[in-house]
DNA sequence: TCAAGCTTGTGTCCAAGACAATATTAGGTT
DNA sequence: AACCTAATATTGTCTTGGACACAAGCTTGA
């Protein structure tokens, strides 16, 4: 038996912190040398081995510096510092658009999960999709409510399984509204097709889910590939299926070069013909737009987008 | 914008083949150490640049070792030799165990994946779960379609985008029956409750999702998790949840030791009166089969094992 | 006030060596 | 022939410390 990883994992390894944080083994280990930070320990083969609360800490880097600041003027702080930080820019844009009311809705959301009380929310939910209707359960409640409950696990409010309970229950609800929308008349002859998929490092699959709806509701016809296609296949789908449109989500998980030259790669392999369009969380998509990509910043905007689209086509 | 692709896109940096091939940095260089190839030129900075020919190569052994290959024996090769071999192994061996009929039909739908008739082969399986209901479609429609499609892809008929579009459809069709399952009733007042994900390592998510079907069809109740749950919290969701019924997918590409080591552990931490059941196509499940865990062999028993769980728990 | 130049800061790349994890072969037992 | 175990080969990932391109911030001068 492997002994390594029977008695309870509270380290791990450099690979697994890469995947958790999005930071590159190489930055990991540059930031140790330079700022002595992290600080992992090693196993008996000389490999470093990270305490779960040295990711944490590194998490929230993470979150600090995709809204700005600088990793060396960071670093040194004590976790509640950056917390304390953390949240003061989080709240600074306290969504003023938000209606108190819909903000506690919210939150009691995120209090129904942590009581794992998961059919009650599921129920709630789809009282809320019948009362508001897709369009705007999407924009004003699916996406506000991801955003929270990323915010919950990066403060380590959530347990993972908490995160999956949530992820599966909005997906089961998403889902089922999908279909319930009517396949798109003549009016438009079902277009823009539309691609929908993430990159490979990109492993969630709401923001897909969520442009789906989105889409279809404005008429658009989906076809979806799930989460984490290689570019190679995403241009090959884009040929065969002759879609007008290829749309990418992004977390802000990802590393911001990897998204822009990923896209850059991929504008340079579609035909000129076939738009990309870029959306989600990751924030240098509006820091630094890619040429001749669409980068969608709000939901609200798809519907903005495909209109346009119809007018560049002709198509009323 | 990075001037190092721009001027002469006639060759990428290592980082962009990293991209293009899914190969590390690291592989990429001990591959030119220990094999001589690739072998990049140097631009001025003293940087590999990959010709796009190699890179092509690249592309190809990827390709291969995905389908069982290794390195060594097949970087020698010349491209068009490496081509040949990955068609050669196109040749479809017949599957002797199914009956033509049901065969033909199974058939029939790898070639609407392959022509890429998705639609088409969406109206067909629905019309299919019509006719023979639920539980026969999961058993001998999904299974079977599965391994097809498994089959498929390790012999290069199919592009990962194509297996993609057969997932996400089989997806879409399961999750849509799940919906309309009614809730239990009072018979057994929702019991057992069964938890169902799978380990880290593993993403796919089609197991979890027919077991999810069964069992609701026998009056389960399924909590899922979606997939690659660490093991802690599988716990934590155990015991919160108050589960009778751990249920886990695993799928043949799966480590024979990873597998073992975790049902273990997971044995270990979970209360005596918790069950753990394990099912998917990975082999070492039934050929060293885990201590105090229930292996389902076969969907087909999926119905006896719940009748079992309720006769050894008192409930009619 | 703004542009141009300078100075940090920061991430990625390089080298060769080491070794754990995985796959294959060999040898022996049922 | 089928199966297990041990020895061996292969292969990918991790290690170190140095280097440098690129970008952000600061300083200078018009």
């Amino acid at each position: 038996m492997n002994d390594r990883t029977a008695p309870t994992p509270i380290t791990v390894s450099i690979a697994a912190v890469e995947r958790d944080t999005g930071l590159s083994k190489d930055t990991l280990r540059v930031w140790e040398r330079r700022y002595g930070f992290p600080q992992p320990g090693r196993d008996a083969f000389g490999e470093r081995t990270y305490p779960l609360d040295q990711v944490d800490k590194l998490r929230i880097i993470k979150r600090l510096m995709d809204q700005g600041h600088r990793p060396g003027k960071i670093i040194g702080f004590p976790v509640e510092h950056l917390q304390q930080l953390a949240e003061s820019t989080t709240a600074a844009p306290a969504r003023a658009s938000e209606n108190s009311d819909s903000y506690e809705d919210l939150q009691s959301y995120l209090d129904l999960i942590k009581q794992h009380r998961v059919e009650e929310m599921r129920r709630q939910l789809s009282q809320s999709l019948l009362r508001v209707g897709l369009s705007r359960f999407v924009i004003e409640i699916v996406a506000p409510l991801n955003e929270m409950v990323g915010d919950a696990w990066t403060r380590g409010y959530f347990e993972i399984f908490e995160e999956h309970l949530y992820t599966e229950s909005i997906q089961v609800i998403l889902r089922n509204a999908i279909n319930t929308i009517p396949h798109p008349g003549n009016t438009h002859e079902g277009r823009p097709r539309i691609l929908l998929t993430t990159f490979p490092q990109e492993p969630h699959g709401l923001g897909v889910l969520m442009a789906e709806a989105l889409f279809s509701l404005e008429g658009g016809r989906c076809i979806s590939l799930g989460v984490q296609t290689p570019i190679w296949d995403i241009v090959l789908a884009a040929t065969t299926q002759k879609v007008d449109i290829v749309a990418l989500s992004f977390s802000s998980s990802l590393n911001a070069n990897h998204v822009l030259d990923g896209l850059n790669e991929l504008r340079t392999k579609l035909p000129a013909s076939t738009e990309i369009w870029a959306g989600g969380s990751c924030p240098v998509l509006y820091r630094r737009p890619p040429k001749d990509v669409r980068t969608l910043r709000s939901l609200e905007s798809v519907a903005q987008a495909i209109s346009d689209w119809r007018m560049a086509n002709r198509l009323p």
